[in-house]
DNA sequence: TATACCTGTAACTATAATGATTACAACAGG
DNA sequence: CCTGTTGTAATCATTATAGTTACAGGTATA
């Protein structure tokens, strides 16, 4: 199973979103909410700055959306947090003298790759705000 | 990332599949292909049995598949290795005194549980054969 | 200025998942 | 009886993952 900061970072997306009191959305009562450490919090919100999703300042409590909800999909959230684009692990270096072995990875990968696509579809018809409407 | 065993399962049955000479396809022989250990092979073997997809016999060399290529799909090998159908990890025990956290992970259940049909779909699009023709 | 509180980040640690390996029982066939 | 095979339990090494400690640097306010 792929690791859970997808879903780490839906959850504080959501908290930045819906968050009225700006000044007591701090990393630690983030991380209370996800139930992790402030540091995990931190370092997942600088992936998503880098990637032009959300502001915050050195010092100050607080984040932004540079986002509207509406305008934010989850393929957006994916990308930015850079998931795996493969999702099944290609053993390595199998044997090149077989006939199987020689041609396995390559046959592997374009399988996993119109997996990939539909998940991609899938993930790109949802918003961050219908994670919003259904969290009501 | 999701382990390789779905890689492996394929690359086994594929190996089956296309075995001329039954008595030389050994454990060993499909473990030099794809390039693991013995017990690797035949640990993974026996969970294609117990779901039905393979034969073989204690002490004689080789393995049959009881389906045709054809008629197996991608989906048959991934429910027989019991692949998981939650892709996406989930954070465990969010705060439910927080309205996000009380609601996120069935939230989170539905949007991965519409990413999984999408992928469902495409698994089961995609047969043994179609592999088979893609190694040649 | 002094204090309290915050973000940003590097470094390290603990735990769990994964696959490799060892070991051996049980069977087949010459 | 001997060689080679499958089946399976038990253990080990490596890696991924997330948790944690530590601290530099910024903000705000008394």
């Amino acid at each position: 199973m792929v690791n859970s900061r997808f879903s780490v970072a839906i959850h504080i997306l959501s908290l930045i979103a819906t968050s009225l009191d700006k000044n007591q959305l701090t990393s630690d009562y983030i991380a209370g909410s996800v139930n992790t450490n402030p540091v995990v919090v931190r370092r997942m919100i600088g992936v998503l700055k880098k990637a032009g999703l959300v502001t915050s300042n050195t010092g100050i409590a607080g984040y932004n959306l540079l986002t509207e909800p509406k305008d934010l999909s989850l393929l957006d959230i994916y990308k930015a947090i850079d998931g795996p684009k493969q999702l099944f692990a290609i053993h390595e270096e199998p044997n090149p003298a077989c006939s199987v072995g020689k041609k396995i990875q390559t046959t592997l990968e374009d399988v996993y790759e119109n997996v990939w696509q539909a998940m991609e579809e899938q993930l790109k018809a949802q918003t961050l705000q219908d994670v919003l409407d259904q969290l009501r």
